[in-house]
DNA sequence: TCTAAAGTATATAAAATCAATAGACATAAT
DNA sequence: ATTATGTCTATTGATTTTATATACTTTAGA
């Protein structure tokens, strides 16, 4: 697995929108800025996103985005294999994949695929409500940073 | 981690000197034909596994490549790492990362820590002393296939 | 000593991916 | 109407990945 900038964006995207959930729609601007991604960029990403079903937006003046489903049944993992392709460290892992000269015999394919199984158990039983809760928990603690 | 051809290729070929590991040395030709790899990029790979100590070389008439160690003292991680780059899924999980906007309440942080050593736990204790012998054992089985 | 077979080194090109920007358009509140 | 928003498509620039090209060095053996 591999997070590219646009992952980044797109996770840090909806984690902004499962914060504000009870707050009505969120402009591309107000998210662009909290989570420092050029906003340019940030339409692409959220459009994918709506596109994928898990975000609905609202045009016009007092337009937005927001959360198709409540935070609770979003994971981090579907976010990422959504945005970023599949979580599988090489392509191998899937069968039916034509470059590799021997599957049956190939000894790294197993490893592959634990790496694979271990990583999804991580990414997919992550939630988005339980990431909001966490956000909401830091910005209620002063932090007397300098 | 993302695994390129190029991590591939290495791998392969790592592995493929740890089965003739006895045999002195291999030629790039013969690898090259055995991993189904472009020879003169083989090359580039050999070459850069050679500078970071993996394996050894000889030149001239009857040269070729072996191992620096024994298989069993080369993990499948160290030999990832050098050629692919760091295991972590993203940057910012090293600290010192300039990029995260607010690295103290980075939520997502955990996650991608918990991922890369789930991963790391799992490559560094495979070792080419393991695969090989799983490639011998595979070849030694009539596979009657068509 | 000559030749052939092998590794060494650097440069370049081709292709793919990633990241970002630009500009025209559609929608809806006021 | 005006203004603030989302929608859509195209394009550009940068980087990485993959591969090829070319010249050079080394060594065994005839």
């Amino acid at each position: 697995m591999k997070i590219t900038h646009k992952g980044d964006y797109a996770l840090k995207a909806v984690l902004d929108l499962a914060v504000h959930y009870d707050e009505g729609v969120v402009t591309i601007q107000a998210i662009a800025k909290r989570i420092d991604a050029p906003s340019k960029f940030l339409e692409q990403v959220l459009l994918e996103l709506k596109r994928g079903g898990f975000i609905e937006s609202r045009r016009g003046k007092i337009g937005g985005y927001m959360l198709s489903k409540p935070p609770q049944d979003i994971t981090l993992g579907e976010i990422i294999r959504f945005v970023d392709g599949p979580l599988e460290p090489i392509a191998c892992v899937n069968k039916g994949y034509a470059d590799c000269h021997d599957l049956h015999t190939c000894v790294f394919r197993p490893v592959w695929q634990k790496v694979f199984q271990a990583t999804s158990a991580i990414v997919d039983h992550v939630t988005f409500e339980t990431l909001a809760r966490e956000v909401k928990a830091s910005e209620n603690i002063p932090t007397y940073s300098i």
